[in-house]
RNA sequence: GGGCGAUUAGCUCAGCUGGUUAGAGCGCUGGUCUCACAUACCAGAGGUCACCCGUUCGAUUCGGGUAUCGCCCACCA
């Protein structure tokens, strides 16, 4: 290489116009084009739809990060590999959305109407849908780009079809009525997955009912008496002696004319409140299958909107739950039949997307039947066709998939996959792949078809076969289905994997994925989650602009070590980034030496114990790596990387081959280059830009790095490792010698091994050059005597002399190490006095007391005026 | 109420199936602008590996328990 091309070749790695130029490169040369009659072994991945509501964020970084590691080695190992794109419509995330957005224009989905709606949605997903997309590829995501797949798209919505069918056909889809969780703001159900619940601080009402005579009655605890309006019964537990002799008679439900009965169920736990429990069929969970048990009456008394229906006393309609519930309490509380009011704290559902608390409905929706879908999909991870890693997860899913609950999968919401169903006027239901015409049965044209549409994870349960065509038999699906590997975060497992593989086996019978890695939950700073909505947390799209794509990816990987969960910040990148920027410079170290240089990988015997020991370091970091990516543990594959680059070759072995390559000595060339050659290439799947880069710079031929072949253990001896080790701890040992005697940079001093190890000194003796070099000395002999006035450092094989007396003034030295030592002495005991010293104990504590105390001052005086301010 | 994870240096974290002086990065101290890199180099300080009990010749590592923190699941009105 020449002056004129090392002057392009600047001391600090500028990742932009290199990330730039090398994707547009790969992705214009169909290097992420799978070739699905391709002979060689396959290896496949879908993405994890991103949503089109939003941009990149850390949750994609890792999604995408850790597949593409994948997708790169199997590509360099000679698979033939697809990683599939696409998006998610994320019904109801979506819609929010954009009912966020109409309400800025002061306006609700009602006021536009579906198709208008619609109109709207669409254009909003053209608008932001494609920005994710974008930045994938500054994540440098090979991502095969021809086969970009949207779940609303017709491939997509066949599948849906299909599979909403076939499910009908064999009985696993049913509509019923059922209390789903019930969204008033969204007005639509949601599955039980959609709901997070959260602690709230609220009250335990004890309310009076009276018998239908007027006296004494039953007292029951209510966390909701709003709903008492819709009340058909009071339960008691049959073994409940407190209660037996008044089972079966009636009471007065006040504030109604109702007459309700006291029945017996087992639901009833005795212990808790009084051991009587209001029942409300239409709107609770437990009380809807009471009411089943018992044939009572479902009052809806609160409407879509969560407002107060025609059902409850005119007082009260309309009104909303909340106004309900205070209006209900003041009136009992008049009538004298609340009895007490209890401090009680328990958990609201409330909706994933809106935050709405949730209302339990009794209301018609469709259903899956899980049971018989469960039970293959628990097999296959009991038998390990399926395998989470890391492998604790197993158990969560299956604790999950053994415990599942019939799946609610109808919305009432505008944005995803109308519901293939179709009512006629003579009754008949129509279920079909295609729009019927006529209804089969009267031959009438008056179809409506269901308002309602999918889950969207409905659609997303068949991502990895409909995105491959099914139910077609493409080559796609033919050659690339199952996939091999998923990554996600832990909080998908349920509404996502899971339904993928009973999906999969249920339509494809065949699993949809080999490996699931759940990767850890990432923190911020002080250990909360990060949420895109605080707007706290890591931006990856200003870590790339800061720090460059590599970095992110590389920083990325160093922290993924199958934890829980990690903390996370900007800083934390400079990791990737000095790293990065180590790789860059070392490269333009040899640069100018290793390009053009031999192929050929050295006879072993012309090596030096020096060359063999970098080779048997090398050797032992593919091991580590391979190991490390085939068990998904990237953290050790990305250290081992940065402990061998930097600390094996860079600060030594490097510093060992300035003097051979100065010398133009061919061996030496020859090994750098298949060191650089080799360790490009590890790196390349987590660093793909700057590898690339390199990989041209330094003339390691062919098109791309990708195309080359993943390295392999190059050949080594390791007899002689053993006098490298020792080198370098000698080498350390004169360094620390003069760190602490303060023997000026400039200044040499002789030093004079001292061993009965003959190989060991004939080797100190060829490396003396070096040592001098590496240590500072003047000159490496070999010899047993001690000069006086010198250090010395012991080994167990050997000792290592060092006469200082002519460089230093060595008695001041050592006098100054003596009163060194005796003040640290001082200091100690001085501190251990203090510490067993009463009264300074007893200072120390007021001390902390005094100063906590101003801090409570402080904290309160602020506390009141912000009071006033807040009554201001 | 059940399940799972964590507790290692000032901070953030590694540490595979038990084995000499327990590691990294950042931070800190001292010294270097040494001809690839100051986004660097050299040296150093700093840890009873939460606590208790057990298994073992030997435990940060395995088992049991305690404490603290975190996550997930669950219909307790």
């Amino acid at each position: 290489m020449s002056e004129d091309s090392l002057s392009n070749f600047p001391p600090r790695y500028d990742p932009k116009p290199v990330e730039e130029k090398w994707y547009r490169f790969w992705e214009e040369n169909g290097f992420f084009t799978a070739n699905p009659d391709s002979p060689k072994p396959k290896f496949s991945i879908v993405i994890p739809p991103p949503n089109v509501t939003g941009s990149l964020h850390m949750g994609h970084a890792l999604d995408n990060t850790l597949p593409d590691i994948l997708i790169r080695r199997k590509k360099m190992q000679g698979f033939e590999t697809l990683w599939l794109p696409g998006t998610d419509h994320a019904g109801i995330g979506t819609q929010v959305k954009v009912e966020q957005m109409l309400a800025k224009e002061g306006k609700s989905r009602f006021d536009l109407g579906r198709e208008e709606f619609l109109r709207r949605a669409w254009e909003w997903k053209e608008k932001y849908g494609n920005e994710i997309v974008k930045q994938l590829r500054r994540l440098g995501c090979g991502l095969d780009w021809s086969r970009f797949r949207f779940t609303l798209d017709e491939v997509c919505a066949r599948a849906v079809r299909e599979a909403f069918v076939r499910y009908y056909e064999r009985g696993l889809i049913y509509r019923g009525l059922r209390i789903v969780n019930w969204c008033p703001r969204c007005r639509t159900a949601l599955s039980d997955l959609e709901v997070k619940y959260q602690e709230e601080k609220s009250q335990l009402w004890y309310i009076r009912y009276p018998f239908a005579d007027g006296r004494d009655g039953v007292v029951v605890a209510t966390t909701r008496p709003e709903t008492m309006l819709g009340d058909t019964a009071v339960a008691v537990n049959p073994e409940d002696g407190r209660y037996q002799a008044v089972v079966g008679k009636m009471l007065r439900l006040p504030l109604t004319e109702r007459l309700i009965p006291i029945i017996a169920d087992e639901a009833v736990e005795m212990d808790f409140g009084t051991g009587a429990v209001k029942v409300t069929p239409a709107h609770d969970p437990v009380d809807f299958e009471i009411g089943e048990r018992h044939h009572l009456k479902r009052l809806k008394v609160i409407d879509d909107d969560g407002r107060m229906t025609a059902l409850v006393p005119a007082k009260y309609q309309g009104m909303s739950r909340e106004e309900c519930r205070r209006a209900v309490v003041d009136d009992l509380k008049a009538q004298g039949l609340l009895e007490k009011i209890e401090d009680y704290e328990h958990s609201v559902g409330t909706c994933d997307r809106c935050g709405t608390a949730i209302e339990p409905l009794a209301s018609e929706q469709w259903f899956v039947k899980m049971k018989p879908l469960a039970e293959p999909a628990i097999r296959v991870v009991e038998e390990g066709k399926v395998r989470f890693y890391p492998e604790r997860w197993n158990k969560v899913y299956l604790d999950w998939m053994r415990n599942v609950k019939d799946w609610c999968i109808s919305r009432q919401l505008w944005w995803g996959h109308r519901i293939p169903v179709w009512y006629c006027e003579c009754g008949k239901v129509i279920v079909a792949r295609q729009d019927p015409v006529e209804c089969p049965a009267c031959h009438g044209n008056s179809l409506r078809q269901d308002e309602d549409v999918l889950d969207t994870w409905f659609s997303s349960a068949l991502w990895p076969f409909a995105t491959m065509g099914w139910p077609e038999e493409t080559v796609d699906y033919r050659s690339f289905f199952p996939t091999d590997f998923l990554t996600t975060d832990p909080d998908i497992i349920f509404r996502w994997e899971a339904r993928m593989i009973f999906s999969s086996l249920e339509f494809t019978g065949r699993i949809p994925f080999v490996d699931v890695y759940i990767h850890s939950t990432v923190l911020d700073k002080n250990g909360a989650r990060m949420s895109r909505s605080k707007g706290v947390g890591v931006d990856p799209l200003e870590i790339i602009e800061h720090y460059g794509t590599d970095a992110c990816r590389f920083t990325i990987a160093y922290l993924e070590s199958q934890s829980q969960s990690y903390r996370l910040w900007n800083e934390r990148f400079e990791l990737g980034r000095n790293f990065a920027n180590k790789v860059w410079n070392a490269c333009r170290l040899v640069a100018p030496h290793i390009t053009g240089s031999s192929r050929d990988f050295p006879d072993p015997n012309a090596l030096t114990a020096l060359d063999h020991w970098i080779v048997m370091r090398f050797n032992e970091t593919v091991e580590r790596v391979d190991k490390g990516i085939d068990s998904y543990t990237f953290s050790t594959v990305a250290q081992a990387l940065y402990d061998f680059f930097w600390h094996d070759l860079c600060d030594w072995y490097l510093e060992f081959a300035k003097r051979r390559l100065k010398s133009g000595e061919e061996t030496v060339k020859a090994v750098l280059y298949h060191l650089f050659r080799g360790s490009l290439q590890l790196l390349h799947p987590i660093m793909p830009f700057i590898t690339e880069e390199l990989w041209h710079r330094l003339e390691m031929g062919g098109r791309s790095i990708l195309e080359s072949s993943w390295p392999r253990p190059l050949p080594a001896k390791l007899d002689k490792v053993r006098l490298v080790e020792r080198m370098r701890d000698v080498i350390g040992g004169i360094r620390q010698v003069r760190a602490e005697m303060r023997v000026p940079a400039k200044s040499t001093v002789e030093c004079i091994v001292n061993t009965g190890d003959g190989e060991l000194a004939k080797f100190f003796k060829e490396q003396e050059l070096l040592i001098r070099e590496l240590a500072k000395v003047s000159a490496v002999n070999i010899g047993a005597v001690r000069p006086s006035g010198s250090a010395v450092v012991v080994f167990s094989d050997c000792e290592v002399y060092l006469p200082l007396a002519g460089v230093i003034d060595v008695e001041k030295e050592l006098e100054r190490l003596r009163r060194e030592v005796e003040e640290l002495k001082r200091l100690i005991d001085e501190i251990d006095r203090r510490l067993s010293n009463p009264d300074f104990l007893e200072r120390a504590k007021n001390e902390v007391i005094e100063r906590e105390q101003m801090r409570r001052q402080e904290f309160a005086a602020r506390r009141e005026r912000l009071k006033k301010l807040l009554e201001a």
